[in-house]
DNA sequence: ATGGTCCCCTGACCGC
DNA sequence: TGCGGTCAGGGGACCA
């Protein structure tokens, strides 16, 4: 489901309400996400105070005044912020926080991730993340760099969280149209100045989405389940064989590494 | 090192 | 109504 946008929203929503607030106990429903959520959780975060919801690439981190719990939300992940709970199918870990309310993570496919470190910019699961594109070190420059040698084709290269953590399936797809590349030029055959384009492209697109509350299009919701609206906003995923906004070609459809991949065939080159 | 494929899992949808 | 096939916003493990 989420990508930077999404992932954002999500943190937008739930950090004035986190703020300060004291974790008085922790259930685990089902610990069999991408990795087992360790079994002494409650033990590790229990009693802990919330200092901060901070972001790094898809991950949020909720940052104690002692350990950080890392979050990823996978492909169907959700964090819900409610004043009262009954268990639902799905609500795999339940966080009770001061103040009789409960912080439920919830994710049908289990993709997800739940883990603690009192360490999180070097766990294995970030240390190795890229730049985000809102840091000022990511732009054309960047990304010319980067692909120097890689012989990817580009939507992959986007897509690889080492370079720019936050863009997945859908804002890789967004931002190539609105870049005019073709999603399967090489990437280190591209020009430092599609570069430039397609890196502003990126960060214009993420900040729409982001202002949109995200893009719904099955089932993401915020933390008080409000979906977004960025998908009125898509030019070419998911509109397979619907005219481009720009020049009327139907758009098209085909996999790359096992995902789905929208293009206009005139538009972009 | 680099790049491509497979797979984890559930649910929604489509055609028969 | 039921059933099988396909697809989905991610990404680590494994292989050449």
């Amino acid at each position: 489901m989420p990508e930077l946008p999404e992932v954002e929203t999500i943190r937008r929503a739930l950090e004035p309400h986190l703020y300060g607030r004291h974790i008085t106990a922790v259930a685990i429903r089902e610990p069999r996400l991408r990795w087992p959520v360790p079994a002494d959780l409650a033990d590790l975060i229990g009693g802990k105070k919330i200092l901060t919801l901070e972001r790094r690439g898809k991950y949020l981190l909720l940052k104690t005044d002692r350990g950080t719990l890392i979050v990823h939300l996978g492909m169907s992940g959700s964090l819900r912020l409610t004043p009262s709970w009954e268990a639902g199918r799905h609500d795999h870990v339940v966080l009770c926080l001061d103040g009789a309310s409960y912080l439920i993570f919830h994710d049908p496919r289990r993709f997800g991730t739940l883990l603690w470190s009192e360490t999180p910019q070097r766990h294995p699961l970030l240390r190795h993340l890229g730049v985000d594109p809102f840091d000022p070190r990511f732009g054309g420059e960047f990304l010319h760099r980067a692909a120097r040698g890689c012989r990817r084709v580009v939507k992959s290269f986007l897509m690889d969280q080492r370079i720019v953590a936050g863009v997945g399936n859908i804002y890789a797809n967004e931002s190539l149209f609105a870049a005019a590349i073709h999603p399967a030029r090489t990437a280190g055959r591209i020009s430092r100045a599609r570069y430039e384009i397609l890196a502003r492209s990126l960060r214009r697109i993420l900040a729409d989405a982001i202002d949109q509350g995200g893009t719904t299009l099955r089932d993401f919701t915020d933390a008080k389940g409000r979906p977004g609206y960025f998908q009125l906003a898509l030019k070419v995923y998911g509109r397979e064989n619907q005219p481009c906004s720009r020049c009327d070609t139907p758009i098209r459809r085909s996999i790359q590494g096992q995902r789905a991949t929208f293009h206009c065939p005139r538009c972009q080159r």
